[in-house]
DNA sequence: CGCCTTCTTGAAGGATCTCAAGAAGGGTGG
DNA sequence: CCACCCTTCTTGAGATCCTTCAAGAAGGCG
């Protein structure tokens, strides 16, 4: 497959400097860094807790699950990733992992080697700074979760997560009218939202109703942007997404 | 003050070399960082929304929390930080803050100029990982935060947080025997737990007839640490706490 | 065509919330 | 040292959102 001899750093790279300046060389540093792709399928773990990991996992095509359990084995996912996500950059500096990485469904990751990211990172302190920076895009997203998940009432919480999603996914809006693809069940839904699947099918039903969304085989349409961001009391901020140029940050000085 | 001619970093640099490798020249330049202490009423934000901060804040004493808030404008406490904690490192890289900070009791807090900290960490690219594996503890209990706020009932999830605050707060214990100084009120517990006060009391009741704990005057005992985590599903892991000198990480070597 | 996953529906039960009011605790001033 | 006040804690009763359990319908794939 092309993908193994020529992996794409690409979306990766869009992803950092949406937020971050890069120098052209900083730029292809990172478009340089080595990668194994491997196509996972769903439901499987392709990290497991437990086992140290010395690389980390670019997220190609397909949506990924961050899961954590309770005492009772009960699931939670405390983060969704999509195409162009670093998933678990953390694991650079923390490569004991807390959580287990599942494909939600099937996904085509890339398995960068931690040494190659170190390597890059110590040769170019902003590209550092960009990563810690892109993590901690991560901790404002998992920031917003547990308001979510604690603050808010189903249907709100669902379509604050739609929202979401649909904002990271960035794809085709063409006016207020969205259309993007989720491909995810409503029990994993369920389990990114800490309600059961009954209840996930009962309020997607009545957003539904409400004419908020259309839902067919995974692929989400949203006839009204707004309203739906209004009824899932969706303020994209914290995703800092589509920042303006001179918004973007950069802290370490050329050297 | 004493504390506004000498800050006393030596809390925060024991937090940063319990999980990483400093040499001693490193750990110096952390010592050496300035600050401008201040002391902070109970109920007060320190850091508001929506303003950019050229500094971040380190936890002297007292219990701080991050606040974020759902469109009714109900609050949930994100993250309750301890003495010794940078309770907004990340602003570092992220001077735009998404959460508030206030303090929960009165709190001595020093505020350290982003300019200082980042000076260190260009000069010592081993204290910038150090800062950076910082947050991602940080992140780790977040969502942790998730899994208690979204899959544990009251009971549980109460006896969670105590469990976590307990660890972080490191007070005396003397065998299965713990007691520790809690200062915030049944209403912060609930912000923090997405419950309501009034249930909290009624769980906190609760679990003070098993005996799993005694709570006078924000002083909290725990007659039976292990009974405790059992009933709170605790396991200590997230928190990297007490590593082992041989588990501790240094990614960068020595320049 | 048949199987397995996912979605859908109904009815009953329970954990937590809401509202309301009283008791206790800690600090302040006379 | 007592009286007062304001915050915090406590209690009761009714309402509700969400869960649980169970079973049937629809959809995708070999």
């Amino acid at each position: 497959m092309a993908h193994l001899n020529r992996p794409n750093f690409q979306p990766f790279l869009d992803r950092l400097t949406s937020r971050s300046v890069l120098t052209a060389e900083e730029q292809q540093a990172v478009l340089n860094l080595p990668g194994h792709a491997e196509q996972v399928q769903s439901n499987r773990d392709f990290v497991p807790l437990g086992t140290r990991v010395d690389h980390a996992c670019l997220i190609v095509a397909g949506i990924v699950g961050r899961f954590d359990q309770n005492g009772s084995g009960e699931r939670q996912i405390t983060a969704m990733h999509v195409p162009g996500d670093m998933c678990d950059l953390h694991s650079v500096v923390q490569p004991l992992p807390t959580s287990a990485l599942q494909a939600l469904s099937v996904a085509t990751i890339l398995r960068v080697p931690h040494a190659a990211i170190r390597a890059v990172a110590a040769r170019y302190p902003v590209v550092a700074e960009a990563l810690w920076r892109d993590c901690m895009v991560d901790a404002a997203i998992l920031s917003e979760w547990v308001v979510n998940v604690g603050r808010r009432d189903a249907k709100t919480r669902i379509a604050h997560l739609l929202c979401e999603m649909a904002t990271r996914l960035h794809d085709t809006r063409s006016g207020n009218d969205f259309v993007f693809d989720l491909p995810v069940t409503q029990a994993q839904l369920a389990e990114a939202t800490a309600l059961t699947a009954v209840h996930v099918n009962r309020t997607l039903q009545s957003l539904r109703a409400d004419g908020l969304i259309e839902w067919h085989q995974r692929i989400i349409r949203v006839p009204q942007w707004d309203a739906l961001m209004s009824r899932g009391e969706f303020d994209p901020a914290y995703l800092q997404a589509r920042l303006l140029p001179e918004q973007r940050l950069r802290i370490v000085q050329a050297s």
